[in-house]
RNA sequence: CGCGGGGUGGAGCAGCCUGGUAGCUCAUUAGGCUCAUAACCUAAAGGUCGAGAGUUCAAAUCUCUCCCCCGCAA
């Protein structure tokens, strides 16, 4: 099939490299325009335009990419399927509209559950043990389109978001060309989403990784599991910002009860023990504002950790 | 020129403001203690103080330039 390809993120590079390696032709790239980003604002491409750049294809980077200009572009490229992931823009009626069969999208959850930019993220913070992949065909509202295909993708206790994203971009190449094949044959079914199983997953902001240590250990546990690599759950530690990158919920024990949330219970080379709201997390891996990500052990060397210190606002 | 923090033995930090013998905790090595130990005691090794230039009798410390890391922001 004639196959344009729109995506930005490092989720939708393992889904254009099957395509790249498969019978299909890639007629162009669309992805977001460069931008300034990083500690120096330097412009700097999406990995999804390197990779296509790498293998020579052709590259659209529309500003707006529902503008009347992009629109004819992609009339002209007169493509059977537009197979969209991870591209960073919600896309009009009139682009869903241009190809022959579909434009359709990998979506990182088992719709309709998750729906929106972070789905993988809200999944570990909401502590499921299940997840999946699913295709589907784009409609005007956001992931809201009937359903082709999904995939369930169990979620290890030890996941966080970054190693569970590399694993559903994994999963999702071969069932992308899997379900290419089903479209390209004619035997593709699409099932309505069911409206009452409907739930959300937004962006996420800076605030979300903000740790309240009112809560159970579990909760705060999962919400440094989801927030890899952005925006990090943290706290803060004599003033200054503190990110967690690994913790572990700790058995309850009666030293716990006596602490406050946020209070330091116990700080050795195997971690640093927080109380929560009920239970305690060991902290494992974290970085204070302006050094580099370093184990506890590492931490409790330079800093003088005290029991009863407050890993708090400041 | 977006704003800010930082670079000191292998790891994490103090020292800088107010220039004058390189300091702390951990790790390493050797010896000791011990039924034994990742514990404890003693000792040792290990550093171009990110790089370069400048000021000075003298620079980790003051000035300038550059490199690298991190936080904010996007």
């Amino acid at each position: 099939m004639d196959i344009v390809f729109f995506g930005s993120s490092q989720f939708a590079v393992p889904s254009l490299k099957a395509l790249l390696a498969s019978t299909h032709s890639l007629r162009c790239v669309v992805t977001q325009p460069d931008r300034r980003k990083g500690r120096h604002l330097f412009c700097s491409p999406t990995i999804v335009k390197s990779t296509a750049v790498a293998h020579n294809i052709k590259v659209f980077q529309p500003d707006q990419v529902n503008s009347g200009a992009s629109v004819n572009f992609l009339k002209d490229l007169h493509a059977g399927l537009f197979v969209v992931v991870s591209y960073g823009n919600l896309l009009s009626e009139d682009i869903l509209a241009i190809p022959v069969h579909a434009a359709i999208n990998i979506h990182a959850s088992l719709l309709p559950a998750y729906r929106g930019a972070a789905p993988i993220n809200w999944a570990l913070i909401r502590g499921e043990n299940v997840t999946g992949i699913t295709i589907f065909k784009l409609a005007k509202e956001m992931d809201a389109g009937p359903i082709l295909a999904k995939r369930e993708v169990a979620i290890d206790a030890d996941d966080d978001a970054s190693i569970l994203e590399n694993r559903l971009a994994d999963a999702s190449a071969p069932f992308l060309l899997s379900a290419l094949d089903s479209i390209e044959s004619g035997k593709a079914a699409f099932f309505p989403q069911d409206a009452r199983m409907v739930t959300l997953a937004p962006k996420l902001k800076k605030i979300d990784g903000l740790i309240e240590w009112q809560k159970p250990a579990e909760q705060i546990h999962n919400l440094v599991r989801g927030c890899i690599p952005w925006p990090s759950a943290f706290t803060y530690y004599k003033g200054k910002l503190l990110k967690l990158y690994k913790t572990a919920v700790l058995p309850f024990t009666a030293s716990h009860a006596k602490a406050l949330p946020g209070e330091v219970v116990a700080a050795s080379k195997a971690g640093i023990e927080i109380a929560c709201g009920s239970g305690a997390i060991m902290i494992l891996e974290l970085q204070i504002e302006g050094k580099r990500r370093m184990t506890a052990e590492e931490f409790i060397i330079g800093h003088k950790v005290c029991i009863g210190e407050t890993f708090y606002k400041k």
